[in-house]
DNA sequence: CAACAGTTTAGAATAATTATAATTTATAAT
DNA sequence: ATTATAAATTATAATTATTCTAAACTGTTG
């Protein structure tokens, strides 16, 4: 399997022991075309149905937050019971789906740059984020 | 309590039944000069030190849940295993402060209207907020 | 290969929220 | 007014996501 020595070099360099389940965890996440939107159970899930394979769920939570603070995830702001992450670590926005709780790239053409002409004093603006929730069109109203 | 009789209208007129609970809530919640971001543990809090009183949990969920569904309170999206809500129901945008975990609002003038040029089809949008996420300039990396 | 710190694990604990089902209340009809 | 009703409140149980714990296991270093 040459294609996981990229993420065990990875891991190593950043500090993270390379186990197996940790580059389990990175295949799922990253050997994939699209960037992915996944909560710690789709995770959970994938690992499941595309390895075959039982990682315990405290250590999914330990590697998505390891990976996190390590910069190679990044968690969305949505008001949902639920931590979104994204694979995608670049500012971007998203449109969410409120009635299937799914999150969706917006491409960069979709909304036009946002700009924020005043900022708190002493501080540095450290991403600027955009989320459009989106619903069908015929149950809105209560 | 001539004050509470604006409530009770605006429930009704609403289609909320006016109760004494539901009244109650309206006076923590609108009746204060400055906007309100609160979770409901804020506001159970806030019940019982300014009114003395003691409204069950889950009615105070149901409330919440009721005004927001009207209108008169609207839910921000910030990571957090709470959710937050915000008297303020005008399309505005937020500031995060990293350093402090606090929500500050965005003054009308701050942002530029965030313009979404294309929409997932078949949906309609239900809203458009911005965060724009910001740290002291010297403690970034981690 | 031995030692040790770092990881994994199952299961318990916690915290926010939602569901349940009995009681109470607001309102409309009498 | 009184009653009938549907809606709302309540305490408590259930659920869900997440974190904690402590024991067992594993990767790395010497």
């Amino acid at each position: 399997m040459t294609k996981n020595f990229s993420f065990i070099e990875k891991l190593r360099e950043t500090g993270l022991r390379p186990t197996k389940q940790r580059i389990k965890i990175c295949e799922v996440l990253f050997n994939r075309e699209k960037t992915f939107h996944f909560t710690i159970n789709d995770l959970v899930k994938k690992i499941s149905e595309e390895l075959n394979e039982k990682i315990s769920l405290a250590t999914v939570y330990n590697t998505v937050h390891a990976l996190q603070k390590k910069g190679y995830l990044k968690e969305i702001s949505i008001n949902s019971n639920k931590s979104y992450f994204d694979t995608n670590t670049s500012v971007h926005h998203h449109f969410y789906d409120e009635d299937t709780h799914q999150l969706i790239d917006c491409n960069e053409n979709e909304i036009e740059s946002v700009k924020v002409k005043n900022n708190i004093t002493g501080k540095k603006i450290n991403s600027v984020e955009v989320l459009v929730r989106v619903a069908s069109d015929n149950q809105n109203q209560n």
